[in-house]
DNA sequence: AAGAGGCCCTGATAGC
DNA sequence: TGCTATCAGGGCCTCT
């Protein structure tokens, strides 16, 4: 699911709602995420505070009692799910949360709040839960990515740089978290589109009109993607089950034999497979 | 060393 | 209706 915008979306429905907030209990239920779920998991994390959500690229990031981390990776299918405490029936140990309706099955984590919680729901498993106990564990694992896509990092002269001799195509590029971080298959396709790049040209192919482009577009469809609260397409919902507008903009995404949507371009929208992801670009606008 | 492809996993959908 | 095949928003690992 997840792309930047997406995990931006989340994390920002959670922040203010987390907040300082203690964590009471919490519930692992299927320890088999892509990475396993560590023994200490939960008594490291229980009793701890939430002094602060962040976001890099595509990971969210807890800190907890402002030193330790909770690394966590949203995958393919990951999504996170806040339950508002109601009320607790008298002479029972139940606590009731708001009908806000959860997916059945998958529902792998729980992390309990005095007034709330939050469920990690996964089907396929791809993402991640991870606790490092310093600051350099975690910077160990995140100094290996790129420039932010929406950083002042990722800028022309990195790009003229990087891509001088660089034999990939541009959108396997893109899709490289080592080269820029936080782009997935939507967006690289989307970012593309309005380069007016074709997406099988290698990146030393580019010149330096395409890179300003790229560097151009990338900024603006990511940043408007945020403003459009993410693309929701099968189901992407933020932690409070609200969806997302930007799946309304694509242009080439998901738009096979569909006409490009350029004005006085009469073409067709093209799917291929660029290293077994979907690809989807107009011929004529993205020529070369 | 860089780049391509396989693979992890479940579920939705298309085609027969 | 019910089977099988294919494809999904990611990224790690292996092979060349």
């Amino acid at each position: 699911m997840p792309e930047l915008p997406e995990v931006e979306i989340v994390k920002q429905s959670l922040k203010n709602k987390l907040d300082h907030k203690r964590i009471k209990k919490v519930i692992v239920s299927n320890r088999n995420l892509r990475f396993r779920i560590e023994k200490e998991f939960e008594n490291f994390l229980e009793g701890k505070s939430i002094t602060n959500i962040t976001r890099i690229s595509k990971y969210i990031i807890l800190t907890l009692d402002q030193k330790y981390f909770c690394l966590i990776h949203l995958g393919m299918s990951g999504t996170l799910h806040l339950f508002k405490y109601k009320k607790k029936e008298k002479n029972t140990n139940l606590s009731f949360y708001n009908s806000k309706i959860l997916p059945k099955k998958h529902n792998h984590i729980k992390i309990k709040f005095h007034n709330c919680m939050i469920i990690y729901n996964d089907p396929r498993r791809f993402g991640f839960f991870k606790v490092f106990k310093n600051k350099e564990q975690l910077n160990e694992l995140l100094f290996k990515l790129g420039p932010e896509a929406t950083s002042k990092k990722f800028n022309f002269k990195y790009l003229k740089n990087k891509l001088t001799n660089k034999k990939k195509n541009i959108k396997n590029c893109l899709l490289d978290q080592n080269f820029v971080s936080g782009i997935g298959n939507i967006y690289a396709n989307e970012i593309l589109f309005h380069s007016k790049i074709k997406p099988t040209k290698l990146g030393m192919h580019l010149n330096n009109e395409e890179i300003r482009k790229l560097e151009k577009y990338t900024k603006i469809i990511l940043k408007l993607a945020i403003k459009f609260g993410g693309s929701s397409i099968r189901d992407f919902k933020d932690s409070k089950g609200l969806s997302g507008f930007f799946q309304n903009e694509f242009k080439v995404y998901n738009r096979e034999n569909k006409n490009c949507m350029r004005k006085n371009c009469n073409n067709k929208i093209y799917k291929i497979f660029i290293s077994n992801r979907s690809t989807f670009f107009c011929k004529s606008c993205q020529k070369k």
